[in-house]
This record gives C-alpha cells, sequence and structure tokens, in this order.
DNA sequence: GTCGCTGAGTTAATGACCGTAACTATGTAT
DNA sequence: ATACATAGTTACGGTCATTAACTCAGCGAC
C-alpha cells in the first residue's frame, strides 16, 4: 500500500522542509528572526530541535532560507499591485502603498528582507538572496521607469556609468536618469517605512501615512507628462 | 587619607557605571546591540555577570542607556560639522556627510540608535531615548530651516496640524513648509544609509555615496534662493 | 566604638538557547 | 538477505540572562 516510487523518501523530504519553513515563517512574523528559536520550531512540531539540523545547516540557513521566500513573497504583492490598475501613474500609486501596506502588516517579515544583513558569513546566502531581492525591487522599478521622462538632475559620468553596469543587457534601452529614479524612489519609499516601522516617528505625533503619501506625490510630480496627465 | 565626603560610595559608583558602559558600548561597536553578552561585559572588566545587575536592571535597560548616548554622541558630531562651515548650503552638505561617515564609521552604533526599536515594554525607554532623538535629528532640521523657502508642495492641512502640533512653541516662526522638508530630507539620507548599511546596494555595484549625493543635490535644489545662491 | 543598615560584590542555580555526538530504527538499493 | 543512507532520538557541552542566598565593606546613629 506504500508508495513505493523510488522518490517516496524525497517527497516526505520536501515536505518536511516546507512545514519546518511555515512553522519558521510563523514564528518570525511574530517575534521577529532575531528571537527565532530552534527549539521553539521543533516544540511546535513535535520534534526534536536536533532533527532540524538533517535539514538546515544551522539557524542563520534557515534564516536566509526565509528572506529568499519574504522577497518572493512580497514581489508577488508588488506584481498584483501593479497589475490592478491601468494608468502608469495609477501603478506607480499602487505600488507604493502596497509596499508599506505589506510592510506595516508584516513588520517582521519586513525587517528580515530590508534589515541589516543577517548571518555572520553572508557568501552563500547572498547568492540566494540577492536575485529574490532584485525581483521584488524590480517591479518598483518597472512601474517607475514604464513610462517616464523624469526632469532630474544630471547624472554624473561616473554613476551614469555604474548604472549601466548594472542594469546591463536588458535595460539598456532606458535612459540612466529614469534608472536612478525608480533607485532613489525605493529608497525613499524605504526611508520612511524603515522610521515607522521603528516607532521613530511615534514621538512627533505625525502621521507617517501623510508624509508617505507626500513622498509619492513628489515622485510623481517629478516624472514626466504621461505620469503629471493621470495623476 | 581616604576621601571621606559623603559621597564616597556615590562617586565610585558613577564610575562603575561609566566603565560598565564604555565597555559594552565597545562591544556594541564590534559585535552590534543585539549580541551584547553582559557575561562579555562583565568578563571584560573582571567582575561578575550578576553584580552589573547592581547597576543596570537588565540588559535591555543597559541597552536604552546606551542608546541614549549614542544619539548625544551623534548629535555633537552633527553640530561640530555644522560649526566648521559658514554658507548654508554649505552647512547642509556638511551635515549630511557628516551623518553619513558617522553612520559607515559606527555602524552597529546608528543600528542601535535608527534600528527597530529595542527591548519589550519601550514604555520607559521612549522617555529617555526620545529627547536624545530629538537633540540629533534637531541639528539635521536646523540647518535645513535656517534659511530656506523650500519650493515644495502645499502641505495638506492635517499633516500642517501635526507639524504644527509637533514643533509647538518655539519653532512657530518657521512655516510647516520647511519642517516637512526637513523631515523628509533627515528620512531621505535615512533610507540610503539603511540600505547601505544593510548591504542592500552591494549587489548592484553602485556606490551608494553617489547617490546620496544626488540626494543632496536634488534637496539642496528643492530650496530656496539662499542656498542656490551659495551652492 | 559598637550596632545596624545599605550597597557592592561573590557563588550557585534555573532555564533557555545553539550546536554536536552517539545511537537507533526505518526505508531503499543491490 | 545484506549493506547503506536517511530521519529521527537522547545526551552533552557551551553560552546566555536572570534570580536567590550569602559575605564583606562603608557609613551614619547612638
Amino acid at each position: 500500500m506504500t508508495d513505493h516510487r523510488p522518490n517516496r523518501r524525497e517527497r516526505i523530504r520536501r515536505q518536511t522542509v516546507a512545514e519546518i519553513k511555515a512553522t519558521a515563517m510563523a514564528q518570525v512574523r511574530e517575534v521577529g528572526s532575531e528571537l527565532l528559536s530552534l527549539n521553539g520550531v521543533g516544540r511546535s512540531m513535535g520534534m526534536s530541535t536536533a532533527a532540524l539540523y538533517r535539514y538546515f545547516g544551522s539557524r542563520d540557513e534557515l534564516i536566509a532560507e526565509l528572506a529568499v521566500d519574504v522577497h518572493l513573497e512580497l514581489a508577488d504583492v508588488l506584481e498584483a499591485a501593479a497589475g490592478r490598475v491601468a494608468s502608469p501613474a495609477g501603478r506607480v500609486r499602487s505600488v507604493a502603498n502596497a509596499y508599506r501596506d505589506w510592510a506595516l502588516a508584516n513588520p517582521h517579515a519586513y525587517r528580515l528582507a530590508y534589515g541589516p544583513a543577517h548571518g555572520a558569513d553572508r557568501a552563500p546566502v547572498d547568492d540566494r538572496v540577492a536575485p529574490a531581492a532584485q525581483r521584488s525591487m524590480g517591479v518598483l522599478l518597472a512601474v517607475v521607469t514604464e513610462g517616464g521622462q523624469p526632469s532630474t538632475e544630471p547624472v554624473p559620468p561616473e554613476l551614469a556609468r555604474q548604472i549601466r553596469v548594472w542594469s546591463g543587457g536588458d535595460r539598456t534601452d532606458l535612459p540612466v536618469e529614469v534608472l536612478r529614479f525608480g533607485l532613489v524612489w525605493w529608497s525613499r519609499l524605504h526611508g520612511l517605512i524603515s522610521l515607522e516601522l521603528g516607532a521613530h516617528l511615534t514621538a512627533t505625533g505625525i502621521d507617517p501615512a501623510l508624509l508617505y503619501q507626500g513622498e509619492v506625490d513628489a515622485m510623481l510630480a517629478g516624472l514626466g507628462h504621461r505620469y503629471r496627465a493621470t495623476a
């Protein structure tokens, strides 16, 4: 009766890995990655702590894998937000709001993704995290770059060169001004969200949502006529 | 021979507190606050771990006090940077560069100050940290607001009200546009620094310093003629 | 000066954590 | 049926924060 396809072991293994990651992710969502406890994960799924080491080399390694998943999840959310709106300006707003909403709804996950780089040696980590991060950032860039000619300051030559190298190949059609605009846009959104999540604005009594809206408005104002017309 | 002024005990106590904070701060600068070990502090100064509890209620409480010191130190650095330059635009540049330079030289200290709010119950913490944080942010605001009339978008009424409440009393002379400009300026600088410290820009190969300079330039361009003239 | 208090320090113990080692049992291939 | 890899266990060593019980020095009051 038992399934004797040669990959039965592996099927169960994948399932176990998924369960570990799911319960670990649940703990991260509750208390944050730095308070994630392997003992807690094992206890929560009726498994000894030591057994987890059959599936992950260390606590940091597990956290790194969770970081990858978080980036991919965020990318999906942003893509969905982009798909819900037709006009370019509306898409920018939609993605920007989805970005902040998701961060507020999943603060610990956001910190896992964009907080300080985890783990002692991040060499093998970055190889997997960086592409995932690139994907979520790509959505932000896409909605900004899809039709705008930003009226921005000239890009200094060295920075222009680096941007061209970074976007090498697939985005050579876009001017460096647009790409830089997308980058700093992302950075500005992140700046406000980071302060809000760190509760560094609560003492001021100012609603971060209003500051955030202002930043989005400023970015749209800095973009070309296609955005201005449909804003 | 021993000094028998009635506060001898207290003198020694202050000295011990200072030594504990100094060694703890040194550890934080090395490994970050989340890896700060009370055992390590005690060991490093030839003291049992338990004795530290005569001076600090808990590890989190000690970290909170360090956070206060960090904010004050940063404020001093920024004030010194502001004092070194005469022109308004030069002051803005000087403070902005000092901000990033200090963050890069003391990444763990910066994270302690502007990272996620520490400690479980931060009620007694914020009472001491918030004013210190206000001071360092005040320097940033001062150099921006000292003479600029930013050509910015109109401030929505609710945000204007909150800003007025926040700056209540001492800054009523400044228009809300200027204050918001200072706030978002700080947020933008923090956004880039946070990403740089988190190593989230290394994968792109782009020099964060160039992006940072661009943001400073953009802010100066958005300020009034007094800055433009002397830029 | 002695009594009693406070405060600084100690050691010991509790309970949590990560990670490793030794071992058992189960599944799989030959 | 035998040999091997895999998944799991318990037991252990080490670190950590925190509390409790205890000792000793400093210091004011009598």
